[in-house]
DNA sequence: CCCAAATATCACCAGTTGGTGACATTTTGT
DNA sequence: ACAAAATGTCACCAACTGGTGATATTTGGG
């Protein structure tokens, strides 16, 4: 009869229940950012005890760390997709560019996870960092090949500009649908930056 | 005797206190960033009750409101110190990007507001990133006078792009020092930056 | 002088947070 | 069949948050 004793709890599925802690930090990491995120919320959402977070993952931290595993390769498995080898050193730097900026544009969580970074370096996040950008540099010597720079240019640092001026305008825009004046909302916006963006590859690399 | 009935409360001088309410603020957040920035704290490191804050700010956001006053011209006032006009566009974009690199550094107060602008949006501290970005163009359309850049080259927004690079870059470096694996620590590393910055402007604007 | 306004402080409120111990139920191993 | 371990839930704790009403004390104008 369920008579009002026991209100049904969740059916007893460890590794389930594990999934849903995992997705509800997630979402709501992607949805409404570190603010306001704690392991009250993450229970809330998941719709079960924060006890468990503790049992399962030791803690919050533990519960991140798992995201992190998920993600560690994010960059990776969404820059690897052309089949040919870039043609030049320009080409694979606009692609190593423009392939970041898409997918940091679609992914609302690592656009979260990277302004926690910024905003609140704890070991445990800035451990997620770390493994995002070792990937990435290791995305880069893979594709290089014997691909090489101009003389006289320190392209390592020249890359790292570029990719740290799309994250901070990709954050930006979603913060604020703009960065320093300039609007970053409808599609010409961007296809302004991407054209800019060019410019600059075509002057530091060569058109090539 | 002062029987413990009353421990000696602070002067009534409400300009005083004010005044010292907003260096509690400003102390505060360029400390600690706006993670634990609330009304307790302010006027627990103001030394006076938090009451004065509804009281004389009406609130967090009036307080707040008052900061932004103060450095509403924070750009402009530290970058227009050089005395001579720009002689070529490319010297201008070098005034602005090695201008901004430079006061953003020094400044940890203006790096945890634009942290916050970022990571927690909120029409209050947008209105301060609004300020800011109005009083920069303004100077660059004072500074630029009848200079023009390349043809071909959308130079505000390759100028944005820059300036974006920049900001990642110090926010990053003053959370973890470094920057997708690239340390931003020792006066060389901001060298090796800043060179690769002004291979760019050579690249872009030519070397002028 | 006296009363009103201004100033400063305190006491309390409801709500939230992270964290822990105890309990009930189910599953599993022997 | 029975005990032990695993799983899920609840109740509670101290500490903190933003917010408000009441109360002292001082200042200043009439």
């Amino acid at each position: 009869m369920n008579d009002t004793l026991t209100p049904d709890p969740r059916p007893r599925d460890r590794a389930r229940t594990e999934a849903a802690l995992v997705a509800a930090a997630r979402d709501l990491l992607a949805e409404s950012g570190f603010q306001n995120f704690g392991i009250n919320a993450v229970a809330r959402r998941a719709g079960c005890d924060k006890q468990l977070i503790y049992r399962y993952f030791g803690g919050l931290d533990g519960l991140i760390d798992a995201i992190g595993g998920e993600l560690a390769d994010w960059i990776v498995d969404r820059l690897a997709t052309d089949a040919a080898p870039p043609a030049s050193y320009r080409q694979l730097a606009e692609r190593l560019i423009f392939g970041f900026m898409a997918a940091l544009r679609a992914d609302m969580l690592v656009q979260k996870i990277m302004t926690w970074e910024i905003a609140d370096p704890s070991p445990m996040v800035m451990r997620l960092a770390q493994a995002r950008s070792k990937a990435l540099t290791g995305w880069m010597l893979r594709q290089r090949g014997d691909l090489a720079p101009p003389d006289g240019c320190d392209a390592a640092v020249v890359n790292a500009a570029l990719i740290a001026a799309v994250q901070m305008m990709v954050l930006s825009a979603s913060a604020s649908g703009a960065f320093a004046g300039m609007p970053l909302r409808a599609d010409a916006d961007w296809q302004r930056l991407a054209a800019a963006l060019g410019t600059m590859l075509d002057a530091v690399y060569g058109p090539g």
